[in-house]
DNA sequence: ACATACATGTCGCAA
DNA sequence: TTGCGACGTGTATGT
């Protein structure tokens, strides 16, 4: 079954047992007590106590306690995991470039080391992102308004790609932003930066500006169509939705996937 | 020791040692070949293979695969997780409420069930977030601009609490956003949004505006103070510098940490 | 519970 | 490699 297993090692049994395993490029779970060291990025320091370590054949190196989704500390994909004991005691160490990180875990004791030869599919089929949704508003585009006709999507401006570009029954430019979720202010800025671009590409004098003051989203009432901005998401927050009407933008409540 | 370990359980021993494990509040470890559904603020499937499933006291569970720093699957702390054997093999079931969500593990085969009882520290001293950055900015304005004197952290705003307010050599008052890493064009939107409340609570004609043409970078130089926006960052991205430079606002290159 | 911003975010993609 | 934006982001904090 290809899975090795040991339940309270010796620190030097441990040793072996781990350098078969990176030899062999199992994928590792030891349990023990043990303190943790990082440096890279930032810096850190945990005290003794019972962790989960997992040791992937990628690089990827997690230490979990009882509590949390993410690792107390870890170590990306691609770095490099080297097992020695030192004073007796087994140390892990799993270090990268770019940036220089190293992660330091030693054990006080080890309770539990297993190792496993993964076979079998890692691809995951995931419905509702907001891939979804773009594929949901090119099918129907009546759903962010009627007479709305999508023309590119990631559409390249000095801003970034912008997620879906059209124009509106009136044949007006529009920029449409998705968000798959309920968003905050910072998706506001966001359309408003490729909303923006789009302005000065096009050579359209920014009649109605950023909103800077929030007292000129009348500017755009009267004179031809500028380029317009349509935020669809399932909802705003409060402060989003004021600046979405400083900017005069719009908002369409959608979801990546139809209501059951 | 506390340490219970199986290797190659009967589905009906393993959700046995399962039940027991969730009594007992252990941290549970199970490598075997199982596929993963799950349904909830997004929904999907993922075929048969080989995994390690972590299930914490807390609710948290997760799915690794042989890759990746990221679960492929997982549920948040909080959630319940259910054992049970249905058509003779063992099902893991983990669910929440707000948003609902249900992670199901089916496994084909239980290769290695491991559970250990937690104790110990699993409080992290870290080093080099942006909390250090500020207390570094406050211990010594001069690195921000010579004569910079600050007067508030976290200062209120309509458009939320701003990092640093303060005010410079001439008595103008500034807004400082603080960033640990090299940061993007969001990053100025976000000192913008403070910079713009703060100069309507007190009044001030945006005179400067927001530079949405580039051109006016200038109009503050007479006048009397207008709000300042400094960046303080390690670095900042051509776009974002752009961006910096549109609105009149600077930027200081600063790490978190003193460099060694 | 909601809103907001940080994170050693991670991850994928494109220039 | 860097830049940029999505993510079932998670996580903490304030309201």
């Amino acid at each position: 079954m290809t899975v090795t297993s040991v339940h309270d090692p010796s620190h030097r049994e441990a040793l072996w047992e781990l350098e078969d395993a990176f030899e062999r490029g199992d994928l590792v779970s030891l349990f023990g007590r043990c303190t943790v060291t990082y440096e890279g990025r930032a810096a850190s320091d945990l005290g003794p106590g019972d962790r989960l370590v997992v040791l992937k054949p990628d690089g990827a190196a997690l230490v979990h306690t009882d509590e949390g989704r993410q690792p107390v500390n870890w170590q990306p994909p691609g770095s490099e995991h080297r097992a020695a004991v030192r004073e007796g005691r087994l140390r892990v160490r799993s270090t990268r470039s770019n940036p220089d990180e190293t992660l330091t875990v030693r054990f006080a004791a080890v309770h539990q080391l297993s190792a496993m030869t993964v076979t079998g599919g890692r691809d995951l089929t995931l419905h509702g992102s907001e891939e979804d949704l773009r594929t949901r508003i090119l099918e129907y585009p009546d759903l962010v308004e009627a007479g709305f006709e999508p023309r590119e999507t990631e559409r390249p401006s000095s801003a970034g790609p912008m997620d879906v570009f059209g124009v509106d029954a009136d044949g007006a430019p529009v920029v449409v932003e998705l968000k798959r979720r309920r968003v905050g202010p910072d998706a506001v800025g966001q359309l408003a930066r490729y909303v923006r671009a789009l302005r000065e590409e096009l050579g359209i004098e920014s009649g109605d500006g950023e909103g800077d003051t929030g007292d000129e989203s009348e500017a755009a009432r009267d004179g031809p169509p500028s380029v317009r901005g349509i935020l669809v998401a399932p909802s705003v927050t409060d402060r989003a939705a004021e600046r979405l009407a400083d900017r005069g933008f719009d908002h369409v409540a959608l979801e990546p996937t139809p209501e059951e």
